[in-house]
DNA sequence: CGCTGGATTGAGTCCGGTCAAGCCTTGTGG
DNA sequence: CCACAAGGCTTGACCGGACTCAATCCAGCG
């Protein structure tokens, strides 16, 4: 999560995915395709291999909650005990790697493994936490700021592409697509940021965008 | 998580509460004092034994966001890489099983150890994912039928007498005490909770406020 | 070139926050 | 045992930020 990585290509492989290409499948998903769905029975492990996915949480009235956006090198699929709690479905043409759970019990004996996937979960948990403290407590501005932060800050470079539209971004941020749309026209307007067009932009002034997201 | 268990005293234990009965320390804590702090190094796993804690998070403008409550049973200080990532406060007098996380090497070996704290881990997770969606798309009423809900459900029992006041209902909710108090009045108006004091009530139709939680 | 779906913008409303009194419980000292 | 103080909780009036509904804009694409 802390690593960078380049977008749409194999990352340098985390521990736990060099183990996981022992055993498991690559496995293509168009864009939109639900790679799994909520309560269906969770028995496979995913490794993003390339492109980009949402997991997101539906309720019976159509209230829709993102859970996060996962890129290459992010293993999702940990969160969950027999079903899983979310549905995850590719934001754009990706490819996953996929580990039934059952295979990686060749694996263990040494423990690492376990130790690997406990830290993954960990890893999951810290960033669920912070989503949380953001949904809390701060304001529509300053969750706009932070969410630009954070995905330019992962990204590294300085032209940023969106993989999600408006709606994935309001219902990752509990808010509605207007408002997210105003949100960012404001910070265009102070001259924080700067959209080329919806789904690309740079970040102009970092201090200014880094005291919003607070 | 979803075991029955006796408020105020020690609960059937959890398989890694039995295995750290073996090492540690059981240390009292005065009400209101610290068990841990934010930012501190997190070298400690905690088991609480009897009494009720919370943590929280503070931003520097004096936000305050409560990441969970806590009661017999239930581990703190998992959540966390080298520091502790929110601080952990005693609600009420309470007496807390204290292990340092260098101690556990002593009884790692089959691997047991390991997977018990992944599951904990896990589960902590979930209750934090289960606390996202709560924050992102309940409205306010909403929120308190489920924090009441959950609370009830968790005692098992006919009167439940909440070990936390409405500064702390508010900041776990994500509103403000006035919100949360104009609410539980008007819960209680509609006849679906009771409250004899400000702290202890019972639920008299549960129907209802299943359907309020949404 | 027009179609289509997502994004933006605007006007008006409402939910929850803010500010300010009051109330009730709890605890302390006369 | 009562008086009083202190802190937490409730209630009310008002305000404002985010939502709703609706119109318009714009980019991508046939």
């Amino acid at each position: 999560m802390t690593l960078a990585y380049s977008p749409d290509t194999a990352p340098a492989a985390s521990p736990l995915a060099s183990l996981m290409d022992r055993v498991g499948l690559r496995m293509p998903f168009a864009k939109g395709e639900e790679i799994f769905g909520q309560d269906e029975a969770a028995d496979m492990i995913h490794s993003i291999v390339s492109g980009a996915v949402r997991t997101t949480r539906l309720q019976s009235d159509g209230r829709r909650q993102i859970g996060d956006f996962y890129y290459p090198g992010d293993i999702i699929g940990l969160e969950t005990g027999d079903l899983y709690r979310f549905s995850a479905e590719a934001l754009s043409d990706c490819v996953i790697h996929v580990v039934k759970r059952s295979s990686l019990h060749v694996l263990r004996g040494d423990g690492s493994l376990d130790r690997t996937l406990w830290e993954a979960t960990r890893r999951e948990l810290e960033r669920t936490q912070e989503h949380l403290l953001m949904l809390g407590r701060k304001s529509a501005c300053e969750k706009v700021a932070s969410f630009l932060r954070d995905v330019a800050q992962r990204v590294g470079c300085e032209d940023v592409s969106l993989p999600m539209g408006r709606q994935d971004m309001a219902d990752y941020l509990g808010l509605t697509i207007e408002t997210v749309s105003r949100m960012v026209t404001q910070l265009q307007g102070s001259r924080i940021v700067e959209f080329a067009s919806a789904r690309q932009f740079r970040v102009t002034r970092w201090p200014a965008l880094e005291r919003l997201a607070a």
